[in-house]
DNA sequence: CGACGGATTGATCGTGCTCAAATCATGTGG
DNA sequence: CCACATGATTTGAGCACGATCAATCCGTCG
């Protein structure tokens, strides 16, 4: 087991607080007490994780940093399906290969297991088994979600609900230290990222959010942006 | 367990074919394996199978017939993330209640087990629940493939793509018997009726496919609505 | 301090939406 | 069996939202 030394670039986050035990959370944990060794390992900016088709070698779960995963056109149109932060477990397959390509948004250490001793606790340790089957249930919770968003939404309504899921996420202090870009921002939302900035100046404008830098927001109504969330 | 007599209406298709047996379709074959009783029970045109948050008493095999999948928003804009033909598994949760609503689109009759058995079956046979997770890692997979399209492709390819995804999943003899409507087909793909049906008009002008009623098709050129699709 | 990438803001454009009307298909009752 | 009613689909005209193209502005790092 490797311990990493945390370089920590203004825009990576403070390692996983053991303390907040979400399921996907006490994941890591539970492997623990399964036997399972899990390495760490630390991604520099923009480096690539695994690709779309690779097959899947690994399960990964953010220690700090933050990483997205995504899906390409040929033509280079961009859908990032997902963020994961610290303490999120992310690159979990059922199948042989990943269906998305993860990267590093920033600097990024995270804890790895390897898939195949993951199938073999869960072959033998029925609640290994029912980790794996409701970790994936909640990325599908999640995609679910998205669509709905995607489909029907509006782009304010869009932003209003990304900086709702960000704030519940990764705000400190009732501040957010958003760590990708608006381009980011826009494939995730399917948006452009002059679209989400216009959102957000008048978001500010209105005051419901205030900025320290374009990536330092603190949210002022979370009730406003509630309503603009459809 | 009920023996319903199959009144077929012409949306309707034939009951599954045991020989054709994807993942999903050889699951309830499975579960015969493991001693679990599946009754079968038939829902009329337009009937609701299970709501939004409601909790997850069964877990349902398509026999005959087609169901819509889909989240509302409170003013009425509607998200399918997904239709359920003949074979198909929908309705599996790993938590307590569903996440989308459930309707039939058609008369459409399912098989049905108890959620309860199924986790107790889970419980004690690793092969069931390996197969319960890839179920879900399915349904993850079309909903990951479903980002992309509603984020990032235009009318167009979305239009193509489920022309593709539906010759695929129900084409008998080069034909499709589409059971749902236009609308249900814009709530799929993120567009307007209208726009759906403009699509579909100028494939037939260019020759790609053919009518015979609106909701019967026929690829003429599946190469060429390939190309369409991104 | 200068250079570079990221973000904001503005002007214009175009795709898909909205509103509306006509047409078609389906099923029902006389 | 036909006439009609009803809902589904198609088609048209105009509009609006978000995209595109372009020009600053800003913050960060060498």
């Amino acid at each position: 087991m490797l311990n990493q030394s945390l370089r920590t670039p203004a825009t990576t986050h403070a390692p996983i607080d053991p303390s907040s035990c979400s399921p996907a959370e006490q994941f890591f944990a539970t492997t623990g007490h399964a036997g399972l060794i899990a390495s760490e390992f630390t991604y520099k900016k923009e480096e690539e994780i695994y690709g779309e088709d690779e097959p899947s070698e690994y399960v990964y779960q953010v220690v700090s940093g933050a990483v997205r995963s995504y899906k390409l056109l040929s033509d280079g149109r961009r859908q990032i399906g997902a963020f994961y932060l610290p303490g999120d477990v992310f690159g979990l397959e059922s199948g042989a290969t990943h269906r998305l390509t993860a990267e590093a948004i920033v600097d990024t250490t995270v804890r790895l297991i390897k898939r195949r001793s993951l199938e073999q606790a869960a072959a033998t340790d029925v609640n290994i088994a029912r980790g794996l089957w409701s970790m994936t249930a909640g990325e599908l919770r999640h995609a679910e979600d998205h669509m709905l968003l995607l489909g029907r939404k509006n782009a304010m309504e869009r932003v209003a609900n990304f900086l709702l899921e960000m704030d519940r996420r990764l705000a400190v202090a009732g501040m957010m230290a958003l760590p990708m870009c608006r381009r980011d921002i826009g494939d995730y939302l399917g948006l452009t990222l002059e679209t989400v900035s216009r959102a957000l100046s008048q978001l500010q404008s209105k005051g419901i959010l205030g900025f320290s830098g374009a990536r330092q927001i603190e949210l002022r109504n979370r009730a406003q942006l509630r309503n603009l969330d459809a």
